[in-house]
RNA sequence: GGUCGGUUGGCCGAGUGGCUAGGCAUCGGUCUGCAAAACCGGGUACGGCGGUUCGAAUCCGCCACCGACCUCCA
């Protein structure tokens, strides 16, 4: 923990010194997916951002605890219409397969997903069905307190009593009265004595799949009930980092900093951390608004808007050329210009493990490190990170061309730079489609006959086989005493 | 309507008062049998209008446009 970290706290909208409640410890909660259909680019966001941070506190020494939720427990797709099915049931529904069905295949399938992008996995990730006891209990402390009241079977968080006790709104911004000024009243929410109250418990009709028994009804938890309770079971009840979508500000977040301080008596998070949004077209890319392009399509490029197919670390590059609290916009442009820019950024990884070192070093390497540190504790500035990176990639190849020298010790200090940064912290990896010894060895052997061609001067055979590699995908790049060749992404 | 954020070159995307961000693309050059790769160099920027300042992409004001949230969403 020798470096300080800064991070950009949305509850007092400034970059805060990160310190945890009980050094070395830090707990960290991020919301997680809800699991009814397949990831989307948009869940690769968060997935990536929090991935980032919590291997840069590792790297900077702290023991950290990632929690990340799986919400399993099918919330109404439309709270004012009691009748509304939930998603996960009318997935199951259409799918004729149980909801827990649902919630196995797609959870599957996110934990894929984010294995393929490299994401470390959380160190515990809870799932609100296995936490209804603990969210009864909850509800029945906050009913306790007074801050919440039953009717008709459901219990409703009473938002108007919780502000005159504790400023509702911090969070977000939002002022009561104000809101109350400027909204219209929904019709269909007759249970709730205000339109701003949320449901702790609702009960459920008849046809709902999904339900437990309660002290107030047959029924389900309210949405933002299960990451007051998972968070604060698993972290404390007062804990470091809690991140998420900045979607989620409000009502989610908000309605957890209220009921976790309605159940406590304070605030449970001290760092309130919100990734921004992937657009398309300038548009937020989202599950409910249907414009979303899935992982394994991008995987796979099997998407009218995708013009090829995208490799998991190239979404990854994607991703972190930006900083987490910007838009980015997806088009096939940006993300060909990524592909590129990681392949670049890869093969001088490789070319830098090959280098071999000289008596003293022509070029000063020093100063990129602490360049790639400032710029991660600088609430994980990563493009800036990159953008050094780069540079020392610049320094990989002059002395790979023989223009610039190294001494062997810089060069270590540069490998482990390299190492600890594109590696361990940004989480890249090598995606190696050249991998096979039958390839390699194959490839190899018609670019010893190219070379012999060559030494006769027959270039219409070398020039031939050159061109045959290069359709095949084979991009051979000649050196003064040989070859090199990748297979292009 | 309310709250919040944004508008940087062909594209993406850093940068908060003077000092080259970076990647991709493009042009010229070096190297090469020719390419590729690499390296060197060039060009095209800071939404508009005012203001503060010796000096503003960077601070202030106004305007325009875009987006997010206010209902489920990462």
């Amino acid at each position: 923990m020798g470096r300080e970290l800064y991070l950009y706290n949305t509850l007092t909208r400034s970059k805060e010194l990160f310190e945890p409640v009980e050094p070395p410890y830090v707990g960290m909660y991020v919301c997680g997916p809800t699991v009814y259909s397949d990831s989307h680019l948009g869940h690769a966001r968060p997935a990536i951002t929090y991935d980032i941070l919590y291997r840069y506190l590792m790297h900077l020494g702290y023991k950290v605890r990632y929690v990340r939720n799986i919400t399993d427990v099918g919330h109404l797709e439309n709270e004012a219409d009691d009748s509304g099915e939930d998603r996960i049931t009318k997935k199951a529904r259409q799918e004729n397969i149980e909801p827990m069905e649902v919630v196995q295949r797609y959870m599957n399938s996110f934990h894929r997903s984010m294995d393929l992008l490299n994401t470390l996995q959380p160190s515990i990730e809870p799932r609100a069905t296995g936490h209804i006891v603990e969210q009864q209990e909850m509800i029945s402390t906050i009913i306790e307190e007074g801050f919440a009241y039953e009717e008709n079977g459901s219990v409703y968080f009473d938002v108007e009593k919780y502000n005159r006790s504790y400023p509702y709104g911090i969070l977000s911004g939002r002022v009561l009265d104000e809101m109350k000024a400027n909204s219209r009243v929904l019709e269909g929410q007759d249970e709730k004595h205000s339109p701003f109250d949320f449901a702790l418990w609702k009960k459920a009709s008849q046809a709902h799949i999904m339900k437990w028994s309660s002290p107030w009804s047959n029924g389900f938890p309210g949405w933002h009930l299960e990451c007051s309770v998972m968070s604060t079971k698993y972290l404390g009840d007062v804990f470091d980092i809690h991140g998420g979508g900045m979607d989620l500000i409000f009502p989610h977040h908000e309605c957890e900093i209220a009921q976790s301080t309605a159940a406590n008596g304070k605030p449970s998070v001290r760092y309130w951390v919100h990734n921004n949004m992937i657009t398309i077209n300038g548009q937020k890319m989202a599950r409910s608004l249907g414009n979303f392009i899935t992982l394994d399509q991008l995987f796979s490029g099997n998407h009218p808007l995708l013009e090829r197919a995208y490799s998991p670390m190239t979404i990854r590059f994607f991703i972190l050329q930006a900083q987490y609290r910007g838009t980015v916009d997806f088009s096939n442009e940006a993300l060909l210009s990524a592909s590129l820019g990681l392949q670049k950024l890869m093969t001088a990884v490789k070319t830098l493990n090959s280098l071999k070192g000289s008596e003293r070093s022509s070029i000063d390497i020093s100063a990129i490190k602490e360049k790639c540190y400032e710029a991660m504790s600088d609430d994980l500035n990563t493009p800036v990170v990159l953008a050094h990176l780069f540079d020392g990639v610049r320094m990989i190849n002059l002395v790979n061309d023989g223009r610039e020298t190294l001494s062997e010790a810089d060069l270590d200090d540069l490998k482990e730079l390299f190492r600890t940064f594109v590696f361990d912290i940004l989480g890249l990896k090598e995606e190696e489609s050249s991998g096979n010894d039958l390839l390699s060895g194959v490839v190899e052997m018609v670019l010893n006959m190219r070379q012999e061609a060559k030494a006769r001067k027959d270039w219409a055979t070398s020039d031939r086989i050159r061109d045959e590699l290069l359709k095949l995908g084979v991009n051979v790049k000649d050196r003064k005493d040989g070859f090199d060749w990748e297979i292009k992404h």
